[in-house]
DNA sequence: CATAGTGCTTCTAAAACAGAAGCAAGGAGA
DNA sequence: TCTCCTTGCTTCTGTTTTAGAAGCACTATG
C-alpha cells in the first residue's frame, strides 16, 4: 500500500497531531517533491520535460509525486504542462530564502574531496 | 551502498551541476531531515528524546540523519544533546515561512475524509 | 499510414526505511 | 565494587519506497 498524500488536519507519518506544518514536512520530505516544486517555479513543464530536467528521475516516482502535489492543490496540469497553483507559488516563495542560504552554506563548506 | 551526504559543489542525486541549492534539496528531501531540524529548533534534544518527539522514528534512520546533518555542520552534539549550529539555525530561519504557509494551506484544504 | 510526441502505467530489482534487540560507556546509589 | 538506569548508537530482518526499462493509449503531423 503506497503512503497516502499528507494533508493538514489528519495524522501523517511521524505525527498524529494533525498540525499543518507536520503534514507539510511529511509531504515535502519525500524524494523529489522539493525539487519538482523548484523546477516548476523556474518554468512550467510537461511530464517528460520535468523528467529530463531532473536527470531522468524515475517515471513511476514522478507520476506518484505529481499525483500527490495535484491532490494537495500545489500544482495543476494545463495545456502547456504542469504549473504551480497560487498556493504552490506561495509555498515556493516561502522556500525562496533557501537559495540564498545554500550559498552561505557553500561558502562555509570546505570544498575538499567528497564525504 | 548508502547514499552519501550531499554537499554544495559536488554532484548530488538528480543533479550533476554542483549548484548549492541542488545539494540542499537532496539533503532536505530525505525522510525525517526537515522534521529533525524543526524539532531541534524548538529545543535541543538527545538521541532518545528526538526519537520520542518524532513518534518513535526508526533509530537506524535517526542515526543516519544525525550523521549527515553533523557532516553538513547544521547540527552538533553538545553536553545537553544535539543543537543547531549557527548555520543550521539560519537554515531553519529560512524555512520559518513554511509554518505560516502551512496554515494557509490548511485553510484552503477541504478537511473532508482523507484522500 | 507511418512517425513522433505526450502523459502515464506496469514490472523487477535495488535502495531506503521500520522496528526490535542489544552493546559499550557513563553516572548514581548502595 | 556491584547493581541499576540512561545515554548514543549499531545490527539485524522484514517491509516500503524508489530506480529504471519497457510499453500503452492518445494526439498531432506528415
Amino acid at each position: 500500500m503506497p503512503a497516502r498524500t499528507p494533508r493538514p488536519g489528519v495524522p501523517v507519518r511521524g505525527s498524529a497531531s494533525g498540525r499543518p506544518v507536520m503534514a507539510a514536512l511529511d509531504l515535502l520530505g519525500r524524494r523529489w517533491t522539493l525539487r519538482i516544486l523548484w523546477e516548476l517555479h523556474q518554468a512550467p513543464a510537461g511530464f517528460r520535460e520535468l523528467q529530463r530536467r531532473c536527470e531522468r528521475m524515475s517515471s513511476s516516482v514522478l507520476s506518484a509525486r505529481l499525483g500527490e502535489l495535484t491532490d494537495s492543490r500545489l500544482i495543476a496540469l494545463h495545456a502547456d504542462g504542469y504549473r504551480l497553483t497560487a498556493l504552490g507559488g506561495d509555498l515556493v516563495d516561502a522556500l525562496r530564502p533557501l537559495d540564498s542560504w545554500s550559498h552561505r552554506w557553500a561558502a562555509e563548506t570546505d570544498p575538499g574531496p567528497s564525504r
